[in-house]
RNA sequence: CGGGAUGUUGCGUAAUGGUAGCGCGCCUGGUUUGGGACCAGGUAGUCCGAGUUCGAGUCUCGGCAUCCCGACCA
C-alpha cells in the first residue's frame, strides 16, 4: 500500500484525554479513531493488525476442531429470560423495537449457542463438538478506560465446547489451554503471559485466565517464581499455595487478562435442555466449556507490551505490515523495489510522500512496522538500500538483488 | 453508580468580564529532502441551553461529553 494514498494520518499529539499509552500510540498512529468512551473505529493499519490476530486464532481454533460460525448481535429476550440472565446481567445493553419488543445485544453467546446446539445435537454420537465465531460484543461498561483495553463494544473470538462426559470436557480444555498458549506466543506475549487461576464460579473449582504482565493491567495477579503460573488476586487468600506445585514464593503483578477458558458444566445446557441420548438409552445433559479472547483488547495489550518512546514495536505475526519502504528524495528505484516486494507477496508500506526525511522517520518509528527500507541517493551510493529492524539499532546496506531473500 | 477534574478550529494550547491569539496540520506559490525543513500568503474554533451584564471563552444554573480514582467486570 502507497502511504500516500492511506486516508489517515499521523498525529504528533495524542488527545490530551487519552492518558492510556495503547490508545495515544494508536490514536496518533492512525490505527483505530474513538467513536465515544469504549468504542472505536479500526482504520486501514489497526484492521490488518486485527485480521493479522484473528487469522492467528483461527488457525489455532480449527487446529482444535473448531467449526467457525457466526452468531447474531441481537438477541431476543426470552434467551436471556431461560436463564435469569435478562434480570442478573448489569450490564447488558437492552433495545427495543418500534412494536415495543425487547431484545439483546449479546454480551456473550451461550444463550445462543446452547438452543443451536439443541436443534442439531441429539446422541452421544453428535459428541463432542466446538463452534466458535468473531463477533462484536455489547458490555455496558460503567466506566470503560484504558484505551481499547476494556470496550463497551469489541471483538471477542468466542468458542464453545460440547462434550458427554466431565473426563471429555477436561481432555478438550487441557487442548484449548495448549491452543491458547500457542495464540499468545504467537502474538509475540510468551514471556509475560501466565496461565493464571481464577474463580470458577459456582460450577468449578477453577477457570483459568490468561495475564500478561504489563504496569497497564487492570488485575493484580500472583506469580509463582517456581512454576510461572498465577493465582489471580480474588483467589490468592484462600490458596496461598501455588495449585500447580505447591510454592507459596509468589511475585505481584499487575497484568491485562487477554483470555479466558471456563469450564461451564451443565450450567447452560440444564435451563436449555441440552441432552442427548448415551449407549445405553440414557438421557445425559451435556457438559459445556467456553473459551474466549478479546481481539482489541490484544491489540492494545501488545501495544503496552512492545513500544518505545518513539512508537509501536510490533512482533512481526500481528504487524500490519511486514516492510515500510522509505523513499528520500526523487528516485525511480523505490517504485521498482515497491513492485518487486509486492510481486514477491511481501507486505510492504510504501512512504512515496513528499515529506522529509525526519518526518517520514518519525512516522516509520511510530507506526513500528518491523523492517524499515530506505531507498535514497545516499543508499545507492552505498550500494543498495539501508535495512534496519524496528526493534535494533543497527542498520545495514542491503544490495538490491539480496533485498528479497533477506526479507523473506 | 459514588467521588474528582476538564471541555476554545482536525490536534495541542493562550486569552483581569472588553477585537478569540499561537504552534502543528490543511490549502496556494516557491525553495528544500538522512531524524518531525524554510519563506510568503491563506483556512478553520469558544460542547449544548438558559441566566447575570452595556458586554460572557471567562460569572451563575441546568444538560451533555471525556478522562481519572473507587465500585462493578459470567
Amino acid at each position: 500500500m502507497k502511504q500516500s494514498k492511506l486516508f489517515t494520518k499521523t498525529q504528533k499529539d495524542a488527545p490530551k484525554d487519552e492518558v492510556s499509552l495503547n490508545a495515544q500510540l494508536l490514536i496518533r498512529a492512525g490505527f483505530v479513531d474513538k467513536l465515544m468512551a469504549g468504542v472505536y473505529t479500526m482504520l486501514p493499519l489497526g484492521l490488518r493488525v486485527m485480521k493479522k490476530i484473528e487469522n492467528i486464532i483461527r488457525e489455532e481454533m480449527n487446529g482444535i476442531g473448531g467449526q467457525e460460525i457466526l452468531m447474531p448481535s441481537l438477541h431476543p429476550k426470552e434467551n436471556w429470560t431461560i436463564t435469569g440472565r435478562w434480570d442478573t446481567m448489569d450490564d447488558l445493553y437492552k433495545v427495543k423495537d418500534s412494536s415495543d419488543r425487547e431484545m439483546a445485544l449479546g454480551p456473550t453467546h451461550e444463550e445462543i449457542v446452547v438452543p443451536l446446539a439443541h436443534k442439531f445435537i441429539n446422541s452421544y454420537k453428535d459428541l463432542p463438538f466446538a463452534v466458535y465465531q468473531f463477533q462484536n460484543k455489547f458490555r455496558m461498561e460503567l466506566r470503560s478506560k484504558s484505551g481499547v483495553l476494556r470496550g463497551r463494544e469489541f471483538i471477542m473470538k468466542d468458542l464453545y465446547s460440547f462434550h458427554i462426559s466431565e473426563e471429555d470436557l477436561n481432555k478438550y480444555y487441557e487442548s484449548a489451554k495448549q491452543a491458547y498458549f500457542r495464540i499468545f506466543e504467537k502474538a509475540g506475549l510468551k514471556d509475560k503471559t501466565h496461565l493464571t487461576f481464577a474463580s470458577g464460579g459456582s460450577f468449578s473449582k477453577y477457570s483459568h485466565e490468561f495475564q500478561t504482565v504489563t504496569s497497564a493491567g487492570e488485575d493484580i495477579i500472583y506469580v509463582c517464581q517456581k512454576c510461572n503460573i498465577a493465582v489471580n488476586k480474588e483467589i490468592i487468600d484462600e490458596t496461598n499455595k501455588c495449585p500447580e506445585c505447591d510454592s507459596s514464593d509468589f511475585q505481584e503483578e499487575k497484568a491485562i487478562e487477554v483470555g479466558n477458558i471456563f469450564k461451564l458444566n451443565t450450567k447452560f445446557s440444564v435451563p436449555f435442555d441440552l441432552s442427548v441420548m448415551d449407549e445405553k438409552g440414557e438421557k445425559k445433559t451435556v457438559i459445556m466449556g467456553c473459551y474466549g479472547i478479546g481481539l482489541g483488547r490484544l491489540m492494545g495489550t501488545v501495544v503496552e507490551v512492545h513500544h518505545d518512546a518513539k512508537g509501536m514495536i510490533w512482533p512481526e505475526a500481528v504487524a500490519p505490515f511486514k516492510v515500510h519502504l522509505i523513499s528520500l528524495g526523487k528516485n525511480e528505484e523505490a517504485e521498482k523495489i515497491y513492485a518487486e516486494l509486492q510481486k514477491n507477496n511481501i507486505e510492504v508500506l510504501f512512504d512515496d510522500r513528499d515529506e522529509s526525511a525526519g518526518k517520514k522517520f518519525a512516522d516509520a518509528d511510530l507506526i513500528g512496522i518491523p523492517y524499515r527500507v530506505v531507498v535514497s541517493g545516499k543508499s545507492m551510493q552505498a550500494g543498495g538500500v539501508e535495512v534496519k529492524k524496528r526493534n535494533e539499532e543497527k542498520s545495514e546496506i542491503i544490495e538490491m538483488t539480496y533485498l528479497l531473500q533477506k526479507l523473506k
